[in-house]
DNA sequence: TTTACGTCTGAATCATCATTCACTCGTTAA
DNA sequence: TTAACGAGTGAATGATGATTCAGACGTAAA
């Protein structure tokens, strides 16, 4: 009975597994998706291409959990903020300050999970990102909605409405760099104004819902 | 001096080169632009594949022509929209009135146009539209500011989020499908009062705003 | 050390499309 | 009719990148 998989094989396994994830985060992070192809990844993990078909049946796979472990990661952070938040408008600014922030943070890492070219396989669990995004907001704006902070609407225009703005606002290719580290803070603050108002918050309350948001 | 480029010739070359546009039109209409392949369009237009590039020196031009037709068409509207309109709000409602009726109307191929993965060099011309219309956006935001119709704000960010609000809004994968006529114009009133609120016009002001634009 | 069996390798293969080109076809003017 | 020449054809070519696989290499137990 020779060779089983001990649990020192298993392990590096695993970290093996994790490496080749990483290396194509980190890929995307700094090139967007369309320079994450598998002789690069491969090469980034210090391995051979076809290791990688060892750990992920194919390509859209690897891109898959690549994108569903940025997503899981991001939705998480945001749920908690508005969670941690004191009503139901705060929530919404944490949420949407919360998002904005941590997406401007690593830009071109939530460009490439969100916006940009990708298979349809792929496209479709980035769509269950965006629509997962949506999904919370759309709660939080129908509770806010119901308690009367926020005037009737078709919520469930608006919350991809939002996500959209703040995406394209922030993220996309039309939207101003920031400078530095202000600018940036400035952007995020613009865009949950921007996004607030749009749900029907007069621009003062707004304005100070923003200001007591904890950016990171 | 025999075969000279009569006039019948001349009339039919541009009848075969707008052949081809429309076909490419038709495809990504239908399709989206991942079905705009240079066989397909062949295919429709009732040609040989290589006789698209007597016409368009390649894909990319082909590609960026047809945006560019749709584009200027629909930039167009939304211009004139807002020029016939009487205030700087008013402006502003109908242009974004406008140009959220026509895409929704025409929705596979704005969303082709305007928001569907595409390749880099296309994605180029596409980020050209975008750009044009958050641009006209803009100016129409900025004179509103100025004249104190709608409070500071950061219109660089505002007027791409506006864009991006919309698309995902009305055109992308998480937006409703309206399920007829009056759906679709009830989704772009939302869509309007949305973004007008946005851009800081109070909720019931926007209402008016938007009661007023003749949507086509 | 040897055996049995995974794992790793990376050059070769495949698949997808855009693009080319040697050739045929149609049109014009003599 | 026919010569001259541009337009059209579509199979072949090229480029890019994912995927495969036969053999090299490691590792665990005997």
């Amino acid at each position: 009975m020779p060779y089983r998989r001990t649990e020192n094989v298993v392990r590096r396994l695993a970290e093996r597994e994790e490496a080749i994830l990483a290396a194509a985060t980190a890929i995307a992070a700094e090139g967007g998706m369309a320079a994450v192809q598998i002789a690069a990844v491969a090469a980034r993990a210090g391995i051979a291409a076809g290791t990688v078909y060892r750990y992920f049946p194919s390509k859209t796979d690897l891109v898959s959990d690549l994108v569903a472990a940025v997503a899981g990661r991001e939705l998480s952070a945001m749920i908690a903020a508005g969670d941690a938040a004191p009503g139901p408008l705060s929530a919404l600014a944490a949420c949407i300050a919360t998002f904005s922030a941590r997406a401007l943070n690593e830009r071109q890492l939530a460009w490439a999970v969100i916006g940009e070219p990708v298979d349809a396989q792929v496209d479709a669990i980035r769509v269950d990102f965006r629509q997962s995004l949506a999904a919370e907001l759309e709660a939080r704006i129908k509770t806010a909605i119901a308690g009367r902070h926020l005037p009737e609407q078709d919520a469930g225009v608006a919350a991809p409405a939002i996500v959209g703005a703040l995406t394209e606002g922030l993220l996309g290719p039309l939207a101003p760099t920031p400078a530095d580290a202000a600018a940036a803070r400035a952007a995020v603050q613009s865009a949950t104004l921007l996004a607030l108002r749009a749900l029907g918050v007069v621009d003062a309350r707004a304005r100070g819902l923003v200001a007591q948001c904890a950016l990171p």
